[in-house]
RNA sequence: GCCCUUAUAGCUUAAUGGAUAGAGUACUUGGCUUCGAACCAAGUGAUGGGGGUUCGAUUCCCUCUAAGGGCACCA
């Protein structure tokens, strides 16, 4: 990419210099004017060495060999260079986008696990579900598009006292004639929170509900275990076709009916070393790692989330090592709670350090409308999705089902991806995520817009510039060529930061930049050396939205 | 009480220690006989309070305030 050639001459010069200094600042400045890169590297050690900033700036950029790269460089006031990129590289730079070719794909090789979504059986995915589902998925993308393989798994939990509280009203209310995949599961739901309150308020059901979770674990009474396995089928796939419409396929499932005996095993077989006995549980002595006390085992007997999650951690071992990588994306609420569980498997597995990584995105809140989180309802994944589409098909008068499903995804999954996934979000449903300019939909429509223009080109076959365009660019022309070639740097800092949101960002400007573009420059109309490159520009902003958002995990459409 | 996280325009948010804190939305105004107006342009408006480090702080450190999360047998 463009900016390691930048860094590799500024580098150079810099040595020159006789600075070292393997990791030097180079940014995009904000205003154009500044240049494509500029650097403060002078502002740092125009001290250490008794110069005044503005000289050593000077020296530093005396050192820089102008070229075919750089045409410019300018010293500026308190000692920034800025550096400015020839039009023949830019131009250049583009011609290298190609749709069969994906541009800055990368040569990295590790392979990398990616758990996320984790939905429980007997109970429907809600929002945070989704969130998991549309994050996980886009940085399982990103990595797989810089050359990782990427093992994508889930984790659901089977097993369990919210599996117990389904099964006990489920027995006394059995389905009535046939009912839809989508009837079942929304029983399950139904009968899950009618045992949810039994169990808060009815001390018998409270009894009964503990007798059937135990009865799970240890695999007692025929006819409950083949409801439970029954019930637990229909969860499975109707999350397995919902993860099909998000885009999703998994390599991997993991259930915790597989987990919790690894788990319970592991921690039994360290007692005395990693694990101690307490109040008849098995604890994790965390103060002596700065953290706090877990349980891993019960009074009961019974695995804790800790002990299950730990067994986890072993089958992924089992199945999939050697990985360079294990990513568990949870919500943010159990960041304390992987501190322990990964401090313990540093202990347990002290010859694989660093290959474990908890990611604790935000929650999200809604702020208005019936479906608050204040009223208690809790939102539905499905639910969500569904109501989106409905919105779009009346907002904007739209006929075709499958199109405004389309577009639904990319509002949710736009809203959810362009900020920063490690904080809290808020959640607008009644604003309508739709309609917002900073959205999926602002993409999509600028994506078709470019289609669009390419569709009604004469010269549609023959779109790529041969010939180095001979005039002198135009500042919307410019500023669309200087982001398309930061399209590779742009997902090497999103995954290097685990923020698809980079992404989200870097597109959203490029659709602005070129939407002014179109408004102030007649594509179609221009004389033949505007018209060809401004066609290939058009083409290759169409080729770089539509990557980024399938990085993003958003389909792009050809008409709306 | 202890631990973790967060605080940027009315609202939702961006900014590897750098240049005039960038957007979207809302509000005011202008632009379709012209490649798709789900678009574009102009205007109004922001770093919670107080210290410190630094040539330079939204960013790092301390403190106060506020919000969210966690703190022994739920996940």
């Amino acid at each position: 990419m463009i900016r390691d050639k930048v860094a590799v001459l500024l580098q150079q010069a810099i040595a020159k210099t006789g600075i070292e200094d393997s990791a030097i600042a180079l940014a995009h400045p904000a205003n154009p004017e500044h240049g494509d890169f500029s650097t403060s590297i002078a502002l740092k050690y125009a001290k250490k060495r008794g110069v005044s900033p503005m000289e050593l700036a000077q020296q530093i950029a005396n050192h820089i060999e102008k070229g075919t790269l750089i045409s410019t460089i300018e010293v500026i006031k308190p000692g920034f260079i800025n550096l400015h990129l020839s039009q023949e590289i830019l131009i250049n730079e583009m011609k290298h986008i190609q749709s069969d070719s994906p541009y800055g794909q990368g040569k990295q090789d590790k392979k990398v696990v990616v758990e996320y979504g984790q939905p429980n059986t007997h109970k429907l995915p809600h929002i945070g579900h989704l969130f998991s589902y549309v994050y996980g998925e886009s940085l399982s993308r990103i990595f797989a598009y810089q050359g990782n393989t990427v093992i994508r798994a889930n984790y659901q939990g089977d097993i369990g006292l919210h599996v117990a509280k389904c099964l006990y009203a489920y027995i006394s209310r059995k389905p009535e004639g046939t009912l839809s995949l989508h009837e079942k599961v929304q029983l399950l739901q139904t009968c899950y929170q009618t045992g949810s309150e039994a169990y808060e308020n009815d001390v018998d059901a409270r009894e009964e509900i503990d007798a059937i979770n135990k009865a799970l674990y240890h695999e007692q009474d025929a006819d409950l275990i083949k409801i439970w396995k029954e019930t637990r089928s229909w969860s499975v796939q109707y999350y397995d076709e919902f993860q099909k419409s998000l885009g999703i396929v998994y390599d991997r499932s993991y259930f915790e009916t597989d987990t919790w005996k690894i788990g319970k095993e592991l921690v039994e077989t360290s007692i005395g070393t990693v694990f101690e006995r307490s109040q008849n549980a098995v604890i994790f002595r965390g103060e002596d790692h700065g953290l706090h006390t877990r349980v891993f085992i019960n009074k009961h007997g019974n695995p804790t989330y800790e002990a299950k999650e730990l067994g986890l951690y072993a089958a992924k071992m089992r199945d999939l090592a050697p990985f360079d990588l294990s990513i568990t994306t949870t919500a943010s609420e159990q960041n304390e709670y992987f501190k322990v569980i990964f401090k313990a498997v540093e202990q347990l597995f002290p010859q694989n350090p660093g290959t474990y990584k908890h990611l604790g995105y935000g929650m999200i809140n809604l702020t208005s409308g019936k479906m608050s989180s204040r009223t208690g309802e809790i939102v539905g994944a499905v639910q969500l999705v569904e109501m989106t589409t409905e919105l779009i098909k009346s907002a904007f008068d739209m006929q075709d089902s499958s199109l405004a499903l389309s577009v639904a995804h990319a509002a949710i999954k736009y809203s959810f991806l362009k900020s920063d996934p490690f904080k809290n979000m808020t959640f607008d449903l009644e604003k309508s995520i739709a309609r917002d300019g900073d959205s999926g939909p602002y993409l999509l429509y600028t994506y078709v817009r470019t289609q669009s223009i390419l569709r009604q080109a004469a010269a549609n076959e023959q779109i790529s510039l041969n010939d180095v365009y001979g005039g002198v660019l135009n500042t919307e022309e410019r500023a669309i060529l200087q982001l398309l070639h930061q399209f590779p740097e742009v997902i090497e800092t999103a995954a290097q930061q685990y923020m698809p949101s980079v992404i989200a960002t870097y597109l959203f400007t490029l659709a602005q930049s070129y939407n002014l573009f179109y408004q102030k420059h007649q594509v179609l109309k221009a004389d033949d050396a505007q018209k060809a490159l401004r066609l290939a520009i058009t083409s290759r902003v169409g080729i770089i939205l539509k990557s980024g958002l399938r990085l993003l995990g958003i389909e792009t459409v050809e008409k709306m």
